[in-house]
RNA sequence: GGCGGGUUAGCUCAGUUGGUUAGAGCAGAGGAAUCAUAAUCCUCGUGUCCGGGGUUCAAAUCCCUGACCCGCUACCA
């Protein structure tokens, strides 16, 4: 990091346009930023790319529902990326947008490319399409010929689309990546993505006819298809530099990080890397996925609603702070957890009582003992050398870190440097030399420069971090800056290599304190807050019972049913793995407790709406468990269990409330499941786990 | 089910190729100081390093095994 003239070129994923932006948008752009604001501290020439993805068929449907044109649709919602980047201070170099024309004309170049190359092919398949739902849906899917979801007649559609020979690529791959272990980082993520590669990949469906999907990039060797997204999209990283170079000379392209979200790891590492592979194109340096912020234990995301608008965060605490708190608390790679009260936490403990306090003391010791001025002088005594000393093992520590990706601990071993002025204060109580009047004035000038330049330095490596306010803190120090001042060619890290010309400020109240409500005498906080949490998990089951109306093969699956539910009036689609203990004619027309909330699983290419309770009896045999008696559609519930079913129920969450069978009877721990009819019933052992 | 990772002070976590009394920050207790944002500085930890076995002169660190947690993946349903 060291290095002078090297250049560095970072990218963030291009976001879809119609989110609104959040939390997750914000740090994956935040990070960027800081990576790119430390590279230019170390002299790097650098390029911050961002932008919005803004094809596809969701961008069409919720431009007609506002009778709007999609291009004015993504203009207006583009928009509202760029300026949420504004806000929080966000230096990119280019904003990129996939509609740009640019953009649009490098991604048929590219697409020719992989035609010419034979990288190409077209492949015919024929299938059930519904034209409400504007999807295909296999003949097993389909309720008396009709599409399951509108109930709307579908139509028997052959559809051509082009595939990219990404399985060709698939033993180079795996080589590159065992080849270059910090290509994909933190290195489990690099596992991970080893460990998908074991099966076989399949070729990569690149197109979508326009007749599906008008709102995209016309293929250049067929008009009558567009880009599918990740031809599309990916594309940007390159288009969006084309032809650019750095001030050296040098092409910008490939990138030194892409940094993302662990959710597109395997579209980067794979896709991506394998159709640069096939133009025969650098690839990227690093790729990096960093993990998710949870919010109260659960994961950040626009579906579960528990969205921390980070525009919210910058009106109550400042953008700077913000910032701080999110490269602070998060270790890069890792997933970590907000709160306001960790934010306050570390606002008042590092930001307010170690940089805005030091910051305060001197300069109120330099405005009553030396009128605001301060003059450089040489590092005489011993304690000075150590200061000095400290402020160089700060600087060569965190660019370290920072080359490392370890941000956190770059601001940590800042703060050190920071609190070795608090403490070289307490050595020296210039607040002692400033009552000798004339005859401390010398040493107490002494004291303060190497206090300030000090904590010139470290304002400076945490600039990257929160811009503005650094800027603040230099100035109030009256350092003598530009408007920037951290162009590298001053060397702001260096001890001495800037004057103090200016004045310095009085009454400046950098980072302010957040008052907290502190706890009770005595009393406990966080331990306790707990215990409102664990309900009982079976509250969150819905468990109902459902009548099997038909009984079919699992087109591929040799396990697997695919079986038809009649849950009262609701018919639904559910696999189950029964095929080897009973025959269909056993299991239609038979009552089952189904497992109503069950998040939708894709189980071979079929959607599993459920899953039926069922228990291993006699001889392995697993047999489902009978609600005798009720009829489909009845609830089915635990005595005791007050019922707070929460949709899209994970398996885990399932797993964690045991259901066994004791005297032929299913229980909850030591509570029957009844139906309105009665209890439910089980051919099996005592103490037999049903799921 | 398969593969991978984790379990260290009240909390969040460091602990390099096994080697002297296991560390940091936060929180907590006591004290000093008073320039400062009730901020700062100093002092204070008898932690079964998840349990159990093993290798070794020596293990938080290596091996086996059990429990729990997490990630990816799956004909898990």
């Amino acid at each position: 990091m060291s290095t002078a003239n090297k250049n560095f070129f970072i990218t963030t994923p291009i976001y879809y346009v119609n989110d609104t932006p959040h939390i997750g948008h914000a740090y994956t752009t935040i990070l960027s930023d800081v990576l790119t604001r430390f590279h230019k501290l170390a002299g790097e020439n650098t390029f911050f790319l961002t932008g919005t993805d803004e094809h596809g068929q969701k961008v069409q449907q919720a431009a007609d529902k506002r009778g709007t044109s999609p291009q004015e649709h993504t203009d207006i919602f583009s928009k509202r990326f760029k300026e949420a980047w504004g806000e929080i201070n966000i230096g990119f170099d280019k904003f990129i947008r996939t509609t740009d024309p640019e953009h649009i004309a490098f991604v048929q170049k590219m697409v020719q490319a992989l035609w010419d190359k034979g990288q190409i092919y077209e492949k015919e398949y024929e299938g059930l399409y519904s034209v409400g739902e504007e999807r295909f849906f296999s003949e097993k899917e389909l309720v008396n010929g009709m599409d399951p979801v509108s109930g709307r007649p579908v139509e028997r559609v052959t559809e051509k689309n082009y595939f990219f020979r990404m399985s060709a690529y698939q033993d180079w791959l795996v080589k590159y990546i065992e080849e270059h272990p910090d290509f994909i980082l933190p290195d489990f993520r690099r596992n991970e993505v080893l460990g998908f590669l074991r099966q076989p990949l399949n070729d990569l469906c690149i197109s979508r006819p326009k007749s599906r999907l008008a709102w995209g990039i016309t293929l250049p060797f067929d008009k009558d298809f567009v880009a599918y997204v990740w031809v599309d999209a990916l594309f940007n990283y390159m288009s969006a530099v084309d032809g650019k170079t750095f001030p050296d000379g040098s092409p910008i392209w490939p990138a030194d990080y892409h940094l993302l979200g662990k959710d597109i790891l395997t579209t980067h590492a794979v896709y991506w890397t394998t159709m640069l592979k096939a133009l025969d194109l650098p690839l990227p340096r690093h790729i990096l996925a960093h993990g998710w912020w949870m919010m109260d234990n659960a994961r950040m995301s626009k579906t579960t609603g528990n969205v921390v608008n980070p525009m919210d965060m910058k009106t109550e605490f400042g953008v700077d702070v913000f910032r701080y708190f999110l490269i602070r608390e998060m270790v890069v790679g890792q997933d970590a957890s907000f709160s306001r009260e960790a934010l306050v936490l570390r606002l008042n403990s590092e930001l307010a009582n170690d940089v805005g306090n030091g910051l305060s003391r001197i300069l109120k010791l330099a405005a009553t003992g030396l009128g605001n001025r301060l003059t450089p002088v040489p590092s005489e005594g011993e304690e000075e050398a150590a200061l000095k000393r400290a402020a160089e093992e700060a600087v060569t520590a965190a660019l370290e870190k920072v080359r490392a990706l370890k941000l956190s601990n770059a601001i940590e071993d800042t703060l050190a440097l920071i609190r070795a002025v608090n403490r070289y204060l307490e050595v020296k109580a210039p607040w002692k030399l400033a009552k000798e009047g004339e005859a401390g004035k010398a040493k107490l000038n002494s004291v303060l420069y190497h206090s300030a330049e000090a904590l010139r330095i470290g304002f400076s490596l945490l600039q990257p971090v929160m811009p503005s306010k650094m800027v603040e803190a230099l100035a109030a120090l009256g350092v003598l800056q530009g408007a920037t001042g951290f162009d590298p060619k001053t060397s702001p890290l260096v001890w001495g290599g800037y004057g103090y010309g200016n004045p310095l400020a009085e009454g400046v109240n950098l980072f302010p304190r957040i008052e907290t409500a502190k706890p009770a005498p005595g009393g406990q906080k966080p331990a306790d807050g707990k215990a409102s949490a664990p309900a009982d998990p079976f509250s969150l089951i819905h468990l109902k019972v459902a009548r099997v109306e038909a009984v079919e093969d699992h087109p591929n699956a040799d396990s697997l049913y695919v079986l038809r539910l009649k849950i009262g009036e609701e018919e639904r689609t559910v696999c189950a793995g029964l095929k080897k203990h009973l025959t269909p004619e056993e299991l239609k027309g038979r009552d089952v407790v189904v497992v109503y909330n069950l998040k939708p699983a894709n189980l071979r290419g079929v959607e599993s709406k459920g899953m039926i309770l069922a228990a291993e009896g006699e001889g392995g045999k697993v047999i489902p468990v009978s609600p005798d008696g009720a009829a489909p559609g009845d609830d089915v519930t635990a005595e005791g269990t007050p019922p707070a079913p929460k949709s899209d129920l994970t398996m885990k969450e399932f797993e964690k409330a045991p259901l066994t069978v004791r005297s032929g009877t299913v229980f909850y721990r030591d509570r029957p499941l009844r139906s309105p009819k009665g209890p439910i019933s089980a051919k099996a052992q005592d103490g037999t786990v049903v799921r």
